[in-house]
Parts: structure tokens; C-alpha cells; sequence
DNA sequence: TTTTGAGTTGTTCGA
DNA sequence: GTCGAACAACTCAAA
């Protein structure tokens, strides 16, 4: 026997995944392709169960195509080192490979696991697959981690440009010996939970359908029209792949592949380099934040400016409560709140002005909706999620937002000019002018009534007033630096 | 070592 | 309505 066991995380597809392809090389095939469902992640009060539905698709997904090739996926359920040593045991398997995750746990996990199996004489391979470029690949003059993203972003592309990322090919895997077992794939409800929002599909294919989808698309709402149609949350102009990335149905290195592929059919200085380099600049945000997440592990507790700490804030549980709700009395943060409870999923600009919101309006602790966005979202993601949102609160990475305070009415009116985005998810305000759409408040009660809505009964007046939240914010910020350089730290 | 230029995504005020 | 300046001072990265 010379068998190998390819644990799956979240790298879930079978093209582009280094791993996976040389633990077949390895082996000749004979690869145990390896699920664990860990019941540390899965009861985790982070874990939303859209994001659980979307795993057990992807899964199911991925049983399917290795079902297609004669082979299958196996699932256990446990601990992982624990499961692997027996796994590995059962199996007679003399290899592990694995794709590197950078998460404090994951690797925390990931030391143990290497360790024990070591122990037990079966070697373990790990490979760079879910970022482009790995913490450690760029440094400073001076050797330190990048902590500003625009010189991160200039090294990066540095680095990619003489990197070759050649496609690698599914392979082709040995069927999996009967003898080996494997428990069925629970469903939803199986694992106590439910949820009522609408999932996208999962898988390797669903999310090469839409990276392909995103790739060609002519208009305003593809890759060559992304910077200005990105900004619109009214429209379906991003390429809402962050799900499948997240648990990698689709590779990083493809997407980038398929956006240096574009530019190459535009001349240099045409409109749709900008789209392309922005897009580009987005899996570049997304491993700057890992990277952060790795050398600053602590951000997943407190602010990465320390001084932060000490905000005093409100922490309103009844102004929580209305944003999470959407019921704000402020449109465009309502409607993107609800998108979030129904679609599990929410716009990068919508997702800016409720953290915004939550953070200069409410006053309330970033970390609150930090820990909500991660239950709610299907790409709810550890390093992207924290990073956006201490970027947002102004206690993160980016080095002068002191004064970035969304007005929630001109974002409104600068972003959703007509209010579609507003009508399409609260109904209630469905038949205000355009006028008024961002501002229901000021509705004289005859124009209330011709569009059908009471302001205060049907929908909320303001919670909060904007310009005077705005204030206190400014003085609170103030008062953290204040005392942080009193403290001399 | 010291110095210099710059920092994802904004808002408000006054001319 | 439009436009430019002001909004703290600080830290990072590189020369």
C-alpha cells in the first residue's frame, strides 16, 4: 500500500489545489480524500448556520465529483488530531497533505496534528493555497510585517509578477477501498439547526460558473466594469465569489489568473485595466488582513491601535437590537441590514455604512457587530471579517480615519441615488419619492400617506440624530488618545 | 539616524 | 449648487 490522506478544510474543489495534487503525484492516485466535521467549530457561537449550510453543500458537491472519477468523499466527525491518528492508523495511509490556514486556532490545531503524526511515522506536507502571497513572502526594508496596505500592495504585486501560477488540472484519484468508513454527511437539521435565508448554491462548479460568469460579462456589472458598478449596491456588479472563496469552491490563484487574463485582451491605460487592477486589489486586501490576522493575532480580541481599548462605549442592547432588525429609522443602513438576515450575505459599500453606523451612531463596541456579521454571513471569514471592521471603528490598520464618519443620509444618496437598493428591501418605503427616500422622516404626513407609510408607525422615525452622534463620537475618539498619551504608553 | 511623504472607500463649512 | 480647504496629530515605510 503507498496511501496517502488529503485532508479537505477549506480548500474545497479538486482543480488548483496544490495539496491535493501532489498527494496524488505522491501516491499515484491512491488518496484518501478526508472531510472532518469538528464539533468545536461547528457549535461555535461565531459558526451562523448559513454558513454551515453552505459548507454541507460544497461537501456534497465534492462527494459528487469524486463519486463521478470512482472515488468518494470520507467524512469523520471530532476532534482532528484525535481523528486523524486513528484515521491514519485504520488506513495504513504514510502521508498527510493539507493546505495551510492562518487563523491563531487553525494553527494552533495544525502544530498538534504535525506533531502527532510525526509521532506515529506518517509525514506531513503542507501547501500555500488560500492566499496568493504568504505571510513572511513580503517584508519591510526593515524585516517587519507590512501594517499599511499600500506598500503591502506594491510588494505583493512585486512578488506575484515573477510568479508563475500555472493551472493545476483535477486529478485523477484511485477509488477508495470499501473498508474504509465514513459517516454520512448530516443534513442541516441534523445539526440542529435551521435557518430561512436564501443560500447560494455550493460547490466547485457554482463557484467556476459565477468567477467565469463575472469574467465575460460585457456590461457594467462584469469584471471591466467593476470600479464604477462596484459602488452601487442597488446593482449585482461585484462578483459575489467571497462565499466560495471563503471555503475555497474557487481558488485565489484562478481568480487572479482570470483577471490577468482579461487584461491582456485591453491596451494599457484602457478603462477596464482600473476595473481589473481594483478587483486585483481586492485579493490583495483579503491577504493583507490574513497577514495581519497572523502576526497580530490579538486584533481578534482588541483594537490593532491599542490605545482603542479604552472607547467608552454606549453598548445600547434596545439600539443593537434595532440594527440588527433593521429598524434604524435610517433607510439605506435598514436595507442592508436586511439584506444581510435574508441573504446571509451583504454589499461591500452597505457593509461600510451599517459598521459605520453601528460604530459613530450607536456608539456601540465594533466587536458586537463583529461577532453578528459573523454569525450572519456566509463568507463571514475571521481575518476579512476583523479587518473590515476595525478598519470601519477607526481602530485598525488604516492610519488616519479619525475623522471617516459615514453620514448615513448622503451615503444613501451618493450611492443608492434612487433608492432602488432601499425599495427592494424595505418594502415599507417601497412608494417614497426619490426625494424623500433617504430622509423618510421629513415627509410631510400628506406625501406619507400618498406613499402609503406612516413614519413611526409603519417605519421607524431615527433612532439616533446623525449630527449629534457624530459629536460625541469625535469627543469619545478624542478622549481614548487622550488618555492613551497621558498613560504614556 | 533623521527626515520626508503619504495614508481605500468622508464630511462639513464657507466662499 | 459647486468647489476647495479644513478636519489632530501620528505612524509607517523608505530614502
Amino acid at each position: 500500500m503507498h496511501t496517502v490522506i488529503h485532508w479537505f478544510r477549506r480548500d474545497l474543489r479538486l482543480r488548483d489545489n496544490p495539496a491535493l495534487a501532489a498527494a496524488a503525484s505522491a501516491s499515484d492516485g491512491h488518496v484518501l480524500p478526508l472531510f472532518i466535521l469538528d464539533d468545536a467549530i461547528l457549535s461555535a457561537p461565531d459558526t451562523g448556520s448559513a454558513r454551515v449550510a453552505f459548507l454541507l453543500d460544497s461537501l456534497r458537491a465534492l462527494d459528487a465529483t469524486l463519486r463521478a472519477q470512482g472515488s468518494r468523499l470520507i467524512i469523520r466527525r471530532g476532534e482532528p488530531r484525535a481523528v486523524l491518528l486513528t484515521f491514519a492508523k485504520q488506513s495504513g495511509a504514510y502521508g498527510l497533505y493539507f493546505n495551510r490556514d492562518y487563523t491563531p486556532l487553525a494553527r494552533a490545531r495544525d502544530t498538534a496534528v504535525e506533531q502527532a503524526l510525526a509521532e506515529h511515522g506518517v509525514a506531513v506536507h503542507t501547501f500555500k493555497e488560500a492566499m496568493l502571497v504568504e505571510p513572511g513572502e513580503v517584508a519591510t526594508k526593515a524585516g517587519t510585517p507590512y501594517t499599511v496596505y499600500t506598500p503591502y500592495r506594491r510588494q505583493w504585486a512585486m512578488q506575484l509578477a515573477h510568479t508563475a501560477l500555472p493551472a493545476i488540472p483535477a486529478p485523477r484519484l484511485q477509488p477508495v477501498p470499501q473498508a474504509i468508513e465514513s459517516v454520512p454527511l448530516p443534513s442541516l437539521a441534523e445539526l440542529h439547526r435551521t435557518t430561512d435565508q436564501e443560500i447560494l448554491p455550493g460547490g466547485e462548479a457554482a463557484g467556476q460558473t459565477r468567477l467565469d460568469a463575472f469574467i465575460q460579462r460585457h456590461n457594467e456589472l462584469g469584471l471591466r466594469g467593476y470600479k464604477a458598478g462596484r459602488e452601487q449596491p442597488a446593482l449585482n456588479a461585484t462578483s459575489r465569489l467571497s462565499a466560495y472563496l471563503r471555503f475555497g469552491c474557487i481558488a485565489p490563484a484562478a481568480c487572479l489568473r482570470a483577471a490577468q487574463q482579461l487584461s491582456t485582451q485591453f491596451e494599457p491605460g484602457h478603462p477596464a485595466q482600473q476595473s481589473i487592477e481594483t478587483w486585483i486589489g481586492e485579493l490583495a486586501w483579503r491577504d493583507f488582513y490574513y497577514q495581519i490576522l497572523a502576526y497580530f493575532p490579538y486584533v481578534l480580541d482588541g483594537a490593532f491601535k491599542h490605545q482603542y481599548d479604552a472607547l467608552e462605549w454606549d453598548n445600547n442592547e434596545q439600539h443593537f437590537a434595532a440594527w440588527c432588525a433593521g429598524r434604524t429609522g435610517y433607510p439605506i443602513v435598514d436595507a442592508a441590514m436586511r439584506q444581510l438576515a435574508r441573504e446571509a450575505w451583504m454589499h461591500n459599500r452597505a457593509r461600510m455604512i451599517v459598521a459605520s453606523f453601528l460604530t459613530k451612531d450607536l456608539l456601540i463596541d465594533w466587536r458586537r457587530g463583529e461577532r453578528y456579521f459573523m454569525r450572519m454571513l456566509i463568507d463571514g471569514d475571521h481575518a476579512a471579517n476583523n479587518g473590515g471592521w476595525q478598519w470601519a471603528a477607526g481602530t485598525g490598520t488604516d492610519a488616519q480615519p479619525y475623522f471617516r464618519i459615514f453620514n448615513p443620509v448622503s451615503q444613501g444618496q451618493k450611492f443608492d441615488p434612487q433608492g432602488a437598493y432601499v425599495r427592494r428591501y424595505v418594502p415599507e418605503l417601497a412608494q417614497v419619492p426619490e426625494r424623500y427616500i433617504h430622509t423618510p422622516w421629513e415627509m410631510p404626513p400628506a406625501e406619507q400617506r400618498r406613499a402609503n407609510v406612516q413614519i413611526g408607525r409603519d417605519y421607524p422615525a431615527p433612532i439616533v440624530a446623525h449630527a449629534v452622534q457624530r459629536e460625541r463620537a469625535l469627543t469619545l475618539y478624542r478622549q481614548a488618545r487622550a488618555d492613551d498619551t497621558q498613560s504614556g504608553v
